[in-house]
DNA sequence: TGTAGGTTCTTAATCGATTTACTTAATGGT
DNA sequence: ACCATTAAGTAAATCGATTAAGAACCTACA
C-alpha cells in the first residue's frame, strides 16, 4: 500500500491522486485550494509519514535556506575558546535561534567562500577576516553580508561608534596643550604598506574605521589645543607584533619624541608599551599610550592599557538583527573606556 | 559577450559549445574526458568568473551535503557559555575542520529535526536532548547519528567506560564490608517512572547506560564482600533536582538508612547531599555520597563532590572521527576520579 | 441565455546540477 | 579489410520541489 519506504511530493501527490502542485500548495499556499480539500491532504501525509516538502530542494528552487553562516576570524576551535567571541556568539545565536534561523560556523581558516555560498542567505563576518581573498569574496559572491569592526561597503555593518570612543580615548590621554601626540594607525590606506603618512585627501571624508578613528583623534587635539604635526601619524597596514613594533620604534624615536601615543588596536598599544619599555621610558611618565578593542591580554599587561571596551554580546545581537532586517545601514553599539595605568 | 550576470552549469557548456556532462566531469571526474578539453574548460570558467557547480544543487542531486549538525542539550547560548561543553564542541570542530565538513549549530529548543534533516549528512548529539519527540526522530529520519553519553541502538555512540567507571567510583566509595549501600539510579527502566526497584531481569544484560554504571556498582559491592539488599536500589527517570531529591529523602530514610549513596549523576548526587544535610546528617561521616559526569557545580559544592570526570575535547574529537568513519560502533573516552569531600 | 468573475485544481517549465546509456570516432590485432 | 576495444563526448532522465499560466466548473447578474 504505502509504496516508498520514504515519501516525496511526487509520490504523494500520486497516492491522494491529486497534483503535485495541489500538495505543495498545502503546505506553503493555504489560499490556493479549498479548506477542507488541505486539510485532507494535510491528515494523509501525516498519516503516511511524509513530513513536508524537502528543505533542500525547497532551497534550491526558492533560493532561500534558513541558514547564515557566521564567518569566524580563526578557528571555530578559538571562537568558542576566547570569551569575547564566544558572547558574540551568544548574541548572534539568540537572536537567530528566535527566528528559526539556523546557524553554520565557518572557520577564517577556509580559504574558500563558496564551498558554502550555494546553500546559506548570507553572512555574518566577525571581524576582517586574515584571508584578503575572503574578503574580495564576500563583497562579490555573498546575497547579503553584515560585517562586524569593519567595512566593505556592503550591505550592512556593526560597529562602535569610533569617532566617538577615539575621541573619548584621546580626551583622556591627553592632559596639556604642549603634549607631543603620535597616532599609530590600523589601516589608514588602501595599500598594504608600513609607512609614515603626511598627508591625505580622504582623512576627514573616508569612511573606513580607521578614519572615523582619525577624526575622533584629530577633534580631541584640537579641543586640547595642540597642533598636531604633519608627520606624526604613521600607517600600519595589519594589526600585527612585527608591523606594530616597527612603526612604535620608529615613532617613539622621531623628534620631538610623543610623549602620548594613540593606538588604533590594543595589539598596536601593547607593541608600543614593549618598545618604550625596550627604550628605557617610563610608562605613563615618559609616555602615556591609549589602545583600542579591550582584549585580555592589555588588562594583564603590566601597566594595564587604557582602552576602548566594548559589549560583546549586544554586538552579536545587533549585528542579527541587521542581518534579518536586510536593511543597509551601519548599526552602533556601546562601549567603555576601560581604564588602566598606561595614561 | 559574457551572457548571464551569473553563470551556471548550462548556460557556461552552451557559451562553451559543449555538453552539461562534459561540463560537470571536467569539474568531478577528470577520467571521462581529455585531459586537453578538461583544462581548456576549467580555464574558461576560471576566466568568465564561474567558481564550479552549486553546491546545493549538487546536494540534492547526490544527497550528501557536506554539512553535520551537532544538535545541542539546550540554546546555542547555552553551549559556548559552558566550559564543558564548548571544549567539547572545540574537538569536534577541529577534526570537521580538518575534513573540510561544516557545522550547523542545532538547538535543543528547537522541536523538530526536520527543519534540517533534509540538507545535512547526519547528526552528532551531545547528550540525550530534553525533546523526546527528537530522541525519536534521531532514530527515524537521521540519515546517520553519533550520540554522545547516551544511546539509541543506532549507528554509533561515545561514552566513558560506564561500568569500568561505576566500578572505580564506587570502589573508592566503599570502605567496610559492613556498609550499607543504596543506588540512586537514572533512567534504569524505560518508562518515566520514579519508583523503587526490587528486581528487573535485564539489568545483567542491558545495554544501556544505566545498566553499564549498575553493572560496576555491582561488581565493587560484590568485590567489598557486601550483599546489596534487593530493596535497595531506585530508578530516577531524569536527572533533575526534583525527582532525585524526593529519591534520594526515600533511600536516606529507609530501614536499614544507607551510609553509602551511589549516584548516578552529579545533579543526583547533589540533590542528595542538600536532602542529607537537611536531615541533619554529615557528610562523609554518616553517609558517603558519589555522583557521575564532573559538573562544576559539583566542585563548588561543600563539600566537593566526589565524581568521575571526563576528558571533553577528546570526546569531541572521538565524536566526528567516528562520524566521518560511518562505521557503527560505541568509543570510549578517557576518565579521571575526581575526589572531594563527599566520600 | 450569455458572459464576466471567482474558485479550485492541473499542466508544464524551472531551479542547477549528476549520471546512465548511448553514439561516434579512433585504435589495434589478425 | 574486418571486427573488437577503448576513448571522448552527448542526450535525456533524474534529484524534490515551486509557481506561472491556464483549464474546468460554478455563481450571479443583466
Amino acid at each position: 500500500m504505502t509504496k516508498p519506504k520514504t515519501w516525496t511530493l511526487k509520490s504523494i501527490a500520486k497516492e491522494l491522486g491529486v497534483s503535485n502542485a495541489t500538495v505543495s500548495n498545502a503546505f506553503n499556499r493555504p489560499d490556493q485550494l479549498s479548506k477542507a480539500r488541505r486539510e485532507e491532504i494535510l491528515a494523509a501525509c501525516k498519516k503516511l509519514g511524509y513530513f513536508g516538502p524537502n528543505k533542500a530542494a525547497q532551497s534550491l528552487r526558492r533560493g532561500t535556506f534558513n541558514i547564515v553562516a557566521l564567518v569566524l576570524p580563526d578557528s571555530v576551535e578559538y571562537m568558542v575558546s576566547d570569551p569575547v567571541a564566544s558572547s558574540f556568539m551568544r548574541g548572534v545565536s539568540a537572536v537567530l535561534e528566535k527566528n528559526g534561523i539556523n546557524l553554520l560556523l565557518f572557520s577564517g581558516n577556509n580559504d574558500n567562500l563558496n564551498s558554502v555560498v550555494d546553500f546559506v542567505d548570507g553572512f555574518i563576518c566577525y571581524g576582517r577576516p586574515r584571508n584578503k581573498q575572503l574578503v574580495e569574496q564576500l563583497k562579490q559572491v555573498a546575497k547579503h553580508v553584515v560585517t562586524v569592526d569593519f567595512n566593505i561597503g556592503r550591505d550592512a555593518s556593526v560597529n562602535v561608534n569610533n569617532q566617538q570612543a577615539s575621541f573619548d580615548i584621546a580626551k583622556h590621554a591627553l592632559q596639556k596643550n604642549d603634549d607631543r601626540v603620535a597616532i599609530l594607525g590600523l589601516r589608514l590606506l588602501d595599500n598594504d604598506v608600513l609607512c609614515r603618512v603626511y598627508e591625505h585627501n580622504e582623512f576627514e571624508a573616508g569612511q573606513s574605521i580607521a578614519h572615523q578613528r582619525l577624526r575622533g583623534y584629530h577633534q580631541a587635539i584640537s579641543d586640547a589645543g595642540i597642533t598636531l604635526g604633519d608627520d606624526r601619524t604613521w600607517n600600519i597596514p595589519e594589526s600585527s607584533e612585527r608591523y606594530a613594533s616597527i612603526a612604535a620604534k620608529e615613532a617613539l624615536s622621531s623628534t620631538p619624541r610623543p610623549n602620548v601615543l594613540l593606538c588604533m588596536s590594543d595589539l598596536i598599544a601593547l607593541a608600543a608599551m614593549r618598545e618604550a619599555l625596550k627604550m628605557g621610558l617610563s610608562i605613563p611618565e615618559d609616555v602615556r599610550i591609549v589602545g583600542f578593542d579591550g582584549i585580555d591580554e592589555g588588562q594583564r599587561f603590566v601597566p594595564k592599557l587604557t582602552t576602548v571596551h566594548q559589549n560583546s554580546e549586544e554586538k552579536g545581537r545587533i549585528a542579527a538583527t541587521l542581518f534579518l532586517s536586510k536593511e543597509q545601514q551601519t548599526a552602533e553599539i556601546d562601549y567603555q573606556l576601560q581604564l588602566g595605568q598606561s595614561s
